[in-house]
DNA sequence: TTTCCATTTCCTGATT
DNA sequence: GAATCAGGAAATGGAA
């Protein structure tokens, strides 16, 4: 990849959101939330709706709840709200799960100090809005778009090159770290579909009761995907390989003669309306 | 340590 | 010609 091409990505990237990186690779949220993994900095109380969403992909993850069985709209609230609610709420809003969300939000506010309101930003946590910047606005914590990532490699950078991806040296400058959202690639493009909010314009629906989707701003995605795998060499080329991969298990189906559209397969769980 | 799985990387050729 | 699609082959790394 040219450094010609790596400006266009940022461009695409960086029309969507802006990042707050630090030093070491790592991205900042105002209210506690970290890029490289929930860390819960901050008192349940102050979370915004974005932050109770990702406790509650955390809470999926760490105890394998199936997606389909976690109503999400049924908590659509901000963490004042989350914390207000009484454990027959949680009961009501998530069925059996929610006695697990119930007592893990309790641990969590018996154990976690509010720590990172004042020492990454200026902004309280619960003034912040969570929604994604528009493309000409400049947002100081836009990673809320996605932040399981890291920054941008410099434009022109070498290990924003594709010649740097050779076998013989095949990521050797990344940082192996497990991945304990485990979540797998058409999980992601799931998520980026379900949530549009987190990344505006990067995908859209083309038929959301038949699981007919679009890219629109196909590296950035791939950016993004490599972004949450460690990976700067990441490329829509090999994005789409490992979704072409999926046919084969049916979690994809092709869409013939229409280029950057796939379509939800039998064996892909949780996009539907009625699952979500 | 081995095996398995889910990618990742590279490649060639076809299509748009 | 560039971008994308299709799919083979081999490599990689995490998990069990």
């Amino acid at each position: 990849m040219t450094s010609a091409t790596t400006s266009t990505l940022d461009s695409q990237l960086f029309t969507t959101w802006s990042l707050n990186s630090y030093s070491d690779g790592s991205v900042v949220v105002p209210g506690g939330y970290s890029g490289r993994l929930w860390t819960g900095e901050c008192q349940p109380q102050f979370w915004s709706k974005y932050q109770v969403w990702e406790w509650l992909q955390q809470m999926m993850d760490v105890y394998q709840i199936d997606a389909t069985s976690m109503p999400l709209h049924n908590f659509d609230v901000d963490g004042g709200q989350l914390c207000s609610m009484s454990y027959q709420d949680f009961l009501h809003a998530a069925g059996n799960v929610g006695t697990v969300l119930y007592h893990s939000l309790a641990e969590l506010r018996l154990t976690e100090p509010c720590q990172s309101e004042s020492a990454h930003h200026d902004v309280k946590p619960t003034e912040f809005d969570f929604s994604c910047p528009y493309p000409d606005t400049v947002y100081p914590s836009a990673d809320v778009c996605d932040t399981s990532f890291t920054s941008l490699p410099p434009v022109g950078s070498p290990s924003s090159s594709r010649t740097d991806t050779k076998k013989s040296h095949i990521r050797t400058d990344q940082v192996k770290k497990h991945n304990p959202r485990g979540s797998h690639l058409w999980e992601f493009i799931r998520d980026i579909l379900l949530y549009p909010e987190r990344n505006p314009g990067l995908i859209k629906w083309e038929d959301r009761t038949e699981g007919v989707f679009r890219f629109l701003k196909s590296e950035a995605v791939a950016q993004l995907w490599g972004r949450r795998k460690n990976n700067s060499s990441m490329t829509y080329e090999k994005l789409s390989r490992a979704m072409r991969y999926y046919y084969k298990r049916e979690i994809l189906e092709r869409v013939d003669g229409r280029r950057l559209v796939y379509k939800f397969g039998r064996n892909a769980r949780g996009w539907r309306e009625q699952e979500t």
